[in-house]
DNA sequence: GTCATATATCCCTTGACAAGAATATTCTCA
DNA sequence: TGAGAATATTCTTGTCAAGGGATATATGAC
């Protein structure tokens, strides 16, 4: 029901599907042959992968060749750049913090 | 029990806790009261993440001073990269990957 | 010591979710 | 049309995790 992009890839077998699937399109049947899963618990875990956005399915007769999105990536990657100064910045905001608190009036 | 980071993250509390922890580091009482969160609920959550190496706890007096830890963000940086060619390479696979199955021409 | 503050942990209930097994659906082809 | 291949869905069960409430632990002030 609630399925984010991030919860989607974190859980174990999805996020091997994903890398799998980083290598280029697959089908159902090949993905279950490669990570030895059952094929009804790779089509669950796609199907949540495809709510979640992070792959699109393509009909070829009986197959469905399921291949990776590129835009839940590149927000992640956003996401991930707001964080950026946390390792850019070498003297971290701890001190800074400490100092203001000296400031303010003790808790009685 | 199993504890990955990015599942750490998954969580929607944990999620709001890292993105206010982006801005400097907190004490727990804090980030209760910004986020309407209860006291046990955050601590909880921090233990979480704290288990997962996203954050480390500075003691001051009675308080735990919450900071955000730089290295699973740049690893999951690292992560990220080897799935540009995904945004990258503006042919996708999938043509290629049907021209395969088929033994068919490309079509043009 | 006692009290107040700040945080952590324990117990419990409830809901989500993954795996397994069986079945349903969809498509191709003879 | 029927058979077989490829995939999807349904139902069940067990496990795990999040929230609520109460309580325990730690620190500082008096």
């Amino acid at each position: 029901m609630l399925t984010t992009p991030l919860s989607a890839i974190a859980e174990p077998n999805r996020m091997r599907i994903v890398e799998l699937l980083r290598d280029g399109p697959r089908p159902v049947g090949e993905i279950a042959g490669r990570l030895r899963l059952r094929q009804p618990q790779v089509s669950k875990h796609l199907r949540i992968l495809r709510d979640a956005g992070l792959v699109k399915v393509h009909p070829v007769a009986q197959k469905r060749i399921y291949q990776l999105q590129a835009k839940p990536f590149k927000d992640l990657g956003s996401w991930l750049e707001t964080f950026r100064r946390l390792w850019e910045s070498r003297l971290d905001t701890l001190d800074e913090y400490l100092q203001d608190m000296k400031g303010e009036p003790k808790p009685r």
